[in-house]
DNA sequence: CCCCATAAACGAACGTTGTTCGTTTATGGG
DNA sequence: CCCATAAACGAACAACGTTCGTTTATGGGG
């Protein structure tokens, strides 16, 4: 009976908005902009997304599964439990925040700047803390694996994600990420050393 | 020569922009609403503060700092070195993001909507880690005590503190918090149980 | 004690922003 | 081949942080 939305322009859109965002971040990147880039007019954008943070959503939610799931792979080929934790934080807290022109970044920038609905996010941390509480507990030894049989210890991680990240944007790669993975990971594999 | 800066008209700004923060948080909060309940104009507050983040540091920075002291005077009334950890962290993660109106998920809220400049709040984190970490230190069983020399620990703490800030901000108080606690408290101090 | 240079204080304006509105235009089912 | 419908558009809205030009109060020098 009309015009349908077309695939081909909602996907202009966000690899416009992701070029964008990856430019000058989540508050810095304007609609205008993202619309300029796509070839398309600025209030069409809100034919194919309710807002500008729908429109991060949009980008980040696949973004991070697909980064779990590569990180699932990569951890796969470790054998040696404490090699493979080290490689699973390090991950979250270092390769994450700068991954993608700190993509990682920007979602968490996003979130604090517009956020005041935390549905929208609560689904996808739920399923991100179950897959990587599930590869945390394969690296713990036996005799601890009570403590890690919850998503505590992975909710843990992903706060500090948040907090890496935030820092990321703010000042750049910690010098100090280095002394803290080894810590962590100490505290938990320690044993198989002693 | 002229007219000077008025320490009661500082005053009455800063107030007024901790309560405009606490009301509406920091993106929400505007500096016409901070000047009219502060009962001046509003060009006037930038001839006392240089712009709107500058405010939250003037406000935040004596906040933290305060907050700090006060934990360490009651951590120092608790002799168990056990429970006196898990008040540290609880504090941390718990107490802070939610005081004073949630003045700690603001600031992280300000930092990532404002912030490109570091260097603002570099050596405030790095008083707190400071102070953090010789707090954290005298909880940790003697054959530990090298592992935390340093403030890597307090660094992750702190990071983790960003990301519970921000999620009390997005959803409100984490009910997996206990949780947490029990499982960072035991993997640091569980040698002296078993 | 009285100026007056100076800077606080002010109202208006600027340049952007995310978003909405009214209109035009393209299109897919009858 | 229509035409109701919804995509697409340009203009406009409301609100923001910040700046500008002017007015007004004041503290040190005469």
């Amino acid at each position: 009976m009309a015009q349908t939305k077309k695939d081909d322009v909602r996907t202009k859109i966000v690899e416009s908005a992701r070029n964008e965002f990856q430019d000058h971040g989540y508050a810095a990147s304007t609609i205008r902009g993202i619309a300029k880039r796509a070839g398309i007019s600025t209030s069409n954008v809100y034919v194919y997304f309710e807002s500008k943070l729908e429109l991060l959503f949009a980008i980040y939610d696949p973004w991070l599964r697909a980064q779990i799931l590569q990180l699932e792979a990569q951890a796969a080929e470790i054998a040696d439990p404490k090699e493979r934790l080290r490689a699973i934080i390090a991950t979250l807290w270092e390769t994450f925040p700068a991954a993608d022109g700190g993509f990682g970044t920007i979602f968490i920038e996003g979130l604090a700047v517009s956020g005041r609905e935390g549905q929208y996010s609560r689904d996808l941390l739920h399923w991100a803390e179950e897959r990587l509480s599930t590869l945390v507990a394969s690296c713990v030894p036996q005799e601890r694996a009570d403590q890690f049989s919850d998503t505590a210890f992975a909710h843990i991680l992903f706060m500090a994600f948040d907090g890496f990240a935030l820092n990321y944007g703010l000042i750049g790669p910690s010098r100090r990420l280095d002394r803290c993975l080894d810590l962590i990971v100490d505290l938990i594999v320690s044993d198989f050393e002693t």
